[in-house]
DNA sequence: TTGTACGCGTTATCAA
DNA sequence: TTGATAACGCGTACAA
């Protein structure tokens, strides 16, 4: 009966190498398949270290090597679909290079973010992922002066230039309103997002780049901020109608946003896209599912995860040949037109 | 000007030791608040430490303390809203709690799961939370015999004894099916998840349990399953439909399964609820956005991520005084009627 | 109150 | 090809 580690203390090279009456140096080597060792001895080692069910210990591996295989991700939320899809695209191909990720929630606070990030970085993560939450500029610094390898997700600084992998929300947000402006819409309602988000920002730009193409006036009024969270297009657009604004269109932040308009446009006795057509943004799982389907505009979200994490492998890799000129990535968005719009 | 640690090397307890001419040993002690240590000399590591910007090697502290703080999480997949709400209540309490989280995604797959946890364990976690694949006994036992405490999530397993937080999913089936029932109910459509999963199985007793209380015979016809994912739901409905199954009201597995439900009856020329009632399962976020608003059984998800820390957390401090009986927390569910059903 | 010495489990350097 | 030996950074006996 193979007697494996069935209790105690666990398994180590020593209890290995007791085993198997040769030097602790020489099992290391033979488990991590290095070339001088011979065959017979590698064979050996490797019997016993199974049959002790022998597990390596990483903190003592990364204690050593001043190398964890593990990536810090600091996001707002994950219960937030768009970050949700991220993470899980992070997860897939962080996995596959053998690496580990140590999840960090902010939920938007600048101070978390900040001790997330310490806290990341005394664990001796490799790189860290990180969607900055406003002008965290005091954050990133600290990660550049500490030299640690990070990329920035999804959103970035204007002023500064590091690395990043985002969606170009201005382009995106272009598309989506010319597609409500080709459908004959001139009075386009757009729920923004929160300004210190730099994607709130920016699709704030395409939105009045797609009116100055078609001719169209900016009406200032016609921009309404939303919490981006849950009930915040449902309020907007309330308000929106309380207010006596006319509109013939919602252009949503998000996907997200979108819902709650929708159903607030529906309790008004509103017909989707009969009276109003609504677009939104992210094109997250559900957008396709309910009713009406969503029009919007997709975000490669699986994708940027992989993106971002590629690249902080990257930088991870050849931080010794030091300060590689890495840049920033842009995600094409798409519009993805269904029933909504 | 404060010389921090502007270059190379990160600062270590040395570092501190030489530049405030005591001993290593002191500052640890004098950091770490240990009382043998007089306040002046505290004052002064303290105030060299901060000036170094000084940070705790995690590695070397976890290594030395047999201990890291850090809990691993496995789950089948973050962007599934049910489990990226659950690993929100997971993330937030164990960072109240000073500890950090590992994530890993297991795509049901048993495999992936199995090396997720041996990874994790590696990595010397403290405890780990999982909501398990299938029938993942081997996993379960070999945590048990390594003696990591383990916490699992949402499923369980009808013959092991292990610690566990759940959702009293026949209950919350049965209350469900109960209220469509009550709206003179008799056709009720259940729309059911993969039966490796123990909630479904479980569901779908407590969806018999109703139809045995109103004396409504149970149809096995009228149970479809569906793979619980995105498009499940609209493909069973447009089964059923093409089948000529009649049916007042379809009970969904999940949320998610209700909304593609949803799109289908619709599609169909079907009002909601008039024409058929809905109920969903979850209580997601989005449920109460979108519109009809989805009548469905709430779970507790951060409640659930919250208690299933707090007992991890029990059984790693206490874990010293060997095997204790953690038992099995079932939180109850709670029918929330909005206006699908 | 403080310092010395050792060990946590691993990898790397250098002789043998 | 193999084996001592020394780190990695920290906490903790024990001695001073």
């Amino acid at each position: 009966m193979p007697r494996t580690s069935s209790g105690t203390r666990p398994v180590t090279l020593r209890d290995i190498a007791k085993a198997a009456g040769v030097s602790i140096n020489t099992v290391s080597r033979a488990l991590n398949g290095k070339p001088d060792v011979s065959e017979a001895t590698r064979a050996l080692v490797q019997a016993v270290a199974s049959r002790l069910d022998y597990r390596p210990n990483q903190l003592a591996r990364g204690l050593r090597q001043q190398r964890t295989a593990t990536i810090g991700v600091v996001i707002a939320d994950v219960a937030n679909p768009f970050f949700a899809e991220v993470v899980e695209g992070i997860e897939r191909t962080a996995y596959q290079e053998g690496y580990s990720i140590i999840l960090a929630n902010t939920e938007e606070d600048q101070d978390r973010e900040a001790r997330a990030v310490r806290t990341l970085v005394e664990r001796q993560v490799d790189g860290i992922l990180m969607a900055p939450a406003q002008r965290s500029d005091e954050t990133v610094r600290y990660l550049m002066q500490r030299h640690v390898p990070f990329v920035l997700l999804a959103r970035f600084f204007e002023g500064l230039d590091v690395p990043a992998v985002v969606n170009d929300d201005r382009e995106g947000a272009r598309l989506a309103v010319r597609h409500l402006v080709q459908r004959g819409h001139r009075d386009i309602l757009y729920l923004n997002g929160p300004p210190y988000n730099s994607s709130a920002r920016l699709r704030l730009s395409g939105y009045r780049d797609a009116l100055e193409e078609a001719g169209i006036a900016f009406r200032p009024e016609m921009v309404l901020t939303t919490d981006a969270r849950s009930t915040g297009g449902y309020a907007a657009i309330q308000q929106a109608l309380a207010g006596g604004l006319e509109f013939g269109a919602v252009f949503c932040f998000s996907d997200y946003v979108s819902f709650g308009a929708i159903k607030a446009l529906r309790q008004a006795g509103l017909s989707i896209p009969r009276d109003v057509a609504v677009m939104g943004y992210d094109d997250i799982d559900l957008a396709a599912i309910v009713e009406p389907a969503l029009s919007t505009v997709h975000v490669a979200k699986t994708r940027l995860g992989q993106v971002a994490v590629r690249m902080l492998m990257g930088m991870i890799e050849g931080s010794s040949s030091r300060s590689e000129r890495v840049g920033m990535v842009v995600l094409t968005p798409q519009v993805v037109i269904r029933e909504s719009a």
